[in-house]
DNA sequence: GGCATTCGTGCATGGTTGTGCAATATGCCA
DNA sequence: TGGCATATTGCACAACCATGCACGAATGCC
């Protein structure tokens, strides 16, 4: 578990950078800004192993991006953070900026 | 050279997300919120080996988020968007929203 | 209890990334 | 021209990451 007392301002965020860092997990966030859903929904929208849906969703818990709650036997995924979409934004926005300049 | 016609958005972020995804990188990056510097300033100031500030600058720069020029025999680095300070506090932010709940 | 569904994890494998050292460019100045 | 500082690249090696399969845990339904 990170430890902000232990680790560098720069590891951390780096930390959510690295969460970032998979278009699987970056659809994931975007599928999520929509609201909360069960994680067996990722297996045919991302045509992805549920084993590997997991893992993705695991490295954004990590993060502190995505929060889950279970309901039966299924696990419902969020956002853990109100400003993630705005994060998401952001990106986009350099991603345009990217494109046209 | 990542193509927005034959490559998804989630790719196109995730390719900034990588970029982010090391912590001498976020390093590099908030440096250069001050201003532009000389690559060689980055040498001591991060403990590494010009070679690899040289990679991790590279990265930043395929990831469209640096930009350099050269000054004779130096290269000048500088944030390639203005939006960029922003990503990042949106980063610390989180962060902070991390640690804080 | 028996069974199906959903998730998470151990393991093996292939691919990518980070690093240090040496060698090579590039530009400045004497 | 030679010497110096800065920056990049080739190479080899270690470390890390992503994936698929198989298996086990938790839950709900009959």
């Amino acid at each position: 578990m990170p430890n902000s007392s232990t680790e560098t301002v720069e590891a951390v965020l780096s930390t959510i950078g690295k969460a970032l860092a998979h278009p699987a997990r970056v659809e994931l966030l975007r599928l999520l800004e929509d609201g909360e859903r069960c994680g067996c929904e990722f297996v045919p929208l991302l045509g992805l192993d549920p084993s590997v849906i997991s893992r993705h969703l695991a490295v954004l818990s990590r993060a502190g991006l995505v929060a889950s709650r279970r309901d039966g036997v299924r696990i419902l995924w969020r956002l853990a953070r109100p400003d993630t979409p705005r994060l998401l934004s952001c990106l986009a926005n350099l991603r345009c900026s990217r494109e046209s300049g």
